[in-house]
RNA sequence: GGUCCGUUCGUCUAGGGGUUAGGACGCAUCCCUUUCACGGAUGAAACACGGGUUCGAUUCCCGUACGGACUACCA
């Protein structure tokens, strides 16, 4: 029998979500919807010091928008609930107490000041790596150094403690991840790191174990950064007497910066002009806006299929996939090993495709929405139109309406450069004869009917077509380029055209 | 420093003991075209290095170099 697979995203509510941990939740949703589980969503926030108001909002609408949401959260809730770590305060002190009593814990009292002294000791000793581990924990103040009466008394006059694992002394450590292989560490490098704050909250070592067991996690989907740490977590699951249903790890290669190394970072993200959130994101402190994906234009469909290419791919030579195409094709099994720069480009590339995927009707949303914000109306049908000449062009919806601006506005000014090269006295003579075309016509314009009346304006004036085209859009549009001019033409009307032509021959000249 | 992880075109990557090392983004050229863009075609562009193993290594093993993560009462 197969049980159900079960992952979870359990980010921090300490701001906004990176987009690195938006890949994380991304990979941890594939692979449940793929092998038909549940993937759930646990609020990490144990560190009441890191705690930032809103940011939990902020992950709930960012995992919706790209449309990915949980199965479980503290906002759906679920069979394995609370999902919020502070409500499970209480739960993690039980187990902690169970480690206790086994001997894979103790309590500690030393102070900050007495880590720090230690730490320094040790540094001046030449001591490679200072950490509180099976050789120092004998020379400082726990329930393994002190006499039992004291232990008990010290904890009955209320003084602050921590609780701490007892790493065994030498033991190899195995652990089999799902993308690096067989891991293998030895106990005596890591170090008995902290279970239980003095707070009385679980760090987060504790916690996700604690967690993951009960909410029946089969599989933890994290960032490398966690690697390190995973032989502390299989020797918790093994103390706690949870290893036969311990999960499977996959630890995801990290998101580097563009150029250089390292991890990929805000700085970066400001220096190459993209975001690195997935929504805009104001910090409460300070203030400060942080941009996010959304907010400069990027399609939720297009930034889940760049996020998913970065550090997987399908074996095939597909690149374009909707969510559920992911679904179809995701496995853990084809996750990179090595870590992934972060190319903005590729993503442009990616809304571009997914941009020029939408109907006309639904682009069109996009342009009246800004047009509205500068009091413009215009009709829906005369919307799709334009939109749907410019839409292959254009990056992100805003485009549509900074490139498409001569659509509905006339030109006030010309590209000099252009008007330079192109504009002369011929141009001015076909336009004029247009001019009188358009006039003289009776039904509506179409494109078709606007080349030809062209053609025959130039013919008249003994002039090719081709030597002027570039001055009749200059002309019309204002500058050089832009798209197919006779459709534009036919989007424009007459009427319009025939104004925009007076204009453009009094403000050019007729003599060029 | 220590522990762990990694290394195929500029970038994302496929591949795997014998291949013209494949695709995508970007770049260049050409075609299409009234321009730009789209689209199409073509091109430049990679197995970090050194030892093994082998008839043969980019592929397997070991080193070296380089890079990264971790090294908190943060997650």
């Amino acid at each position: 029998m197969s049980q159900e697979v079960r992952v979870r995203f359990a980010p921090s509510p300490t701001g906004a979500l990176h987009i690195g941990g938006v890949r994380t939740a991304l990979y941890n949703y594939l692979f449940a919807k793929k092998q038909g589980g549940k993937f759930l969503l646990r609020i990490e926030d144990t560190d009441q010091a890191r705690f930032v108001p809103g940011a939990e909002d902020y992950i709930k609408e960012a995992l919706d928008w790209m449309g990915i949401s949980p199965d479980e959260s503290p906002w759906h809730g679920g069979p394995h609930g609370p999902y919020r770590q502070s409500e499970r305060k209480s739960i993690y002190k039980e187990y902690a107490m169970d480690l206790l009593e086994k001997g894979h814990a103790y309590y500690a009292f030393d102070t900050a000041e007495e880590l720090d002294a230690m730490r320094q000791r040790l540094t001046a000793a030449r001591v490679v790596s200072p950490q509180y581990n099976s050789i120092t924990r004998t020379q400082m103040k726990n329930s393994l150094t002190l006499p039992a009466d004291e232990v008990k008394a010290r904890l009955e006059a209320g003084e602050p403690y921590v609780i701490r694992v007892k790493i065994p002394r030498k033991e190899e450590v195995r652990l089999q991840d799902k993308v690096r292989g067989w891991v293998m560490v030895h106990s005596n490098t890591l170090d008995d790191k902290v279970l239980m704050k003095s707070d009385g909250m679980p760090t987060y070592h504790l916690a996700n174990i604690v967690d993951d067991h009960l909410m029946k996690i089969t599989h933890v989907i994290r960032g490398e950064e966690w690697l390190p740490s995973a032989p502390l977590h299989v020797l918790l699951y093994r103390f706690l007497g949870w290893e036969e249903s311990m999960p499977t790890f996959a630890h995801l290669p990290l998101l580097l910066k563009p150029d250089g190394n390292g991890k990929l970072s805000k700085r970066d993200a400001e220096k190459h002009g993209f975001p690195l959130f997935p929504m805009s994101w104001t910090d409460p402190d300070s203030g400060q806006v942080a941009d996010g994906f959304r907010d400069q234009g990027y399609l939720p469909e297009a930034l889940v299929n760049f996020l998913a290419f970065l550090g997987w791919n399908p074996g095939d030579h597909r690149e374009l996939f909707t969510l559920e195409e992911l679904v179809e094709a995701f496995t853990l099994e084809r996750i990179g090993k090595s870590g992934t720069k972060f190319d903005i480009n590729k993503a442009k590339w990616y809304n571009e495709q997914y941009l020029r995927k939408k109907s006309d009707h639904e682009l069109a949303a996009y342009l009246t929405a800004d047009l509205k914000k500068e009091g413009i109306q215009i009709p829906q049908d005369n919307a799709e139109k334009i939109v749907s000449v410019m839409k292959e062009r254009a990056t992100f919806p805003a485009d549509l309406w900074k490139e498409g601006r001569f659509m509905i506005f006339a030109p006030e000014t010309f590209d000099t450069q252009v008007a330079e090269k192109k504009w002369n006295a011929d141009a001015a003579k076909v336009l004029t004869a247009y001019s009188e075309k358009l006039e003289a016509l009776q039904e509506p314009l179409d494109a078709a009917t606007a080349k030809e009346l062209l053609a025959v304006s130039a013919e008249e004036c003994g002039v090719k077509l081709g030597k002027v085209m570039q001055a009749v859009r200059l002309a019309i549009t204002g500058v050089g380029a832009g798209p197919d001019l006779m459709q534009v033409f036919e989007i424009l009307g007459k009427e319009e055209l025939i104004k925009r032509i007076g204009f453009s021959l009094k403000t050019l000249g007729i003599a060029g």
